[in-house]
DNA sequence: GATTGACATGTCACTTCTTACATGTCACTT
DNA sequence: AAGTGACATGTAAGAAGTGACATGTCAATC
């Protein structure tokens, strides 16, 4: 009965701090910022850009070139922003893949369990690396990009912990494994 | 075109440690257990369960009382587990309200900021709590549960790994946060 | 002048997920 | 005997999400 508004609120959040924008460009923003902690491809986003505007929380200013729409927030869009992050508490609704295979991996055997876990210690580096490379440009363009100010960053420090976390935990659990196996 | 395979993955997975079980017996252990990596209610496991039935992994044995049906797994639906557990990689797609909150909460004044932040810790501490108890409780009965194994045990101790780094990161938020804005 | 490729917006069919509704069984109580 | 409540299995309508397809613009190259 409730609306999941995840979407628009990231829209709303990206069209915020990103200026008034085409459809286009927010897809091109979006895969390379938001999309890191909600996915969504363009043949979402544009039509729910168009149920945005027809229930008034962005409106469509100049029409650009190649028909670009040129999107700006409303301020009924900055009121319902403001209200889901301020009054909203999140759902923890969890649908992990990964998490899913930890959960299942005791099933293998101690050999293929420990296989896995590296699987997925190296995957949880290299997602780490990317995101630290992304902190790290972010760090250097700091003066320049004054316009995004900490937009993004709290997020992808958050993400830097849980990678971290993800590597960790992969090393202890394959300990663990051999420790039983051994033993047994 | 590929079909998502996490549901009947799980469902899989817990059929194999919970030996034949209803229907009704699933989805109550299911939302004790796998749910926390992978949320599914009943309405989803037991159209799941027919298809997985039309597919070879799963067979119906007895009926009992009550229309209960008792499904076991096949040597099938054991191959088609090992085989997702050994050779797939999981999608990293993300689609998480909280890392959303995290990634658009400096679009707020740094008082409002430091407020949801400290609901996102205090929710958090209460998830950390609600999974320490399901660990001790686990360890408890370790002896007498022999039958469950390590099942779940790895996917336990990195949502509570987890957990733990988001009462962290938010308390470094909420530093960070304050002292940006006492020096501005 | 024709082709290529980035720009730009959309739709369509399909799967997945959510919420609510519907139906019936059986044991135990009152 | 009637009622309650846990047991047990489903369906249906609609929202959300995926991947492929469709269409057309414009600039630069061949």
């Amino acid at each position: 009965m409730l609306r999941c508004m995840s979407l628009r609120i990231a829209l709303l959040g990206l069209l915020t701090v990103s200026g008034p924008s085409s459809g286009y460009d927010l897809a091109k923003k979006f895969e390379t910022s938001v999309a890191h902690v909600w996915q969504a491809g363009h043949s979402q986003i544009y039509p729910e850009l168009a149920k945005m505007t027809a229930d008034g929380l962005v409106a469509v200013g100049a029409e650009g070139a190649r028909g670009r729409k040129i999107y700006s927030v409303t301020p009924d869009g900055e009121a319902e922003l403001r209200r889901w992050l301020l009054d909203h508490s999140p759902s923890t609704t969890t649908r992990s893949e990964t998490a899913l295979q930890a959960f299942l991996v005791p099933l293998l055997e101690p050999g293929e369990a420990v296989a896995v876990l590296r699987r997925m210690k190296t995957s949880a580096q290299a997602h780490l690396a990317e995101l630290e490379e992304l902190r790290a440009m972010r760090e250097a363009i700091a003066d320049l990009a004054g316009r995004w100010g900490r937009f993004g960053a709290y997020a992808l420090d958050l993400g830097i912990r849980q990678t971290r976390g993800v590597v960790e935990w992969a090393d202890d659990s394959i300990a663990d494994i051999e420790r039983r196996s051994g033993t047994a």
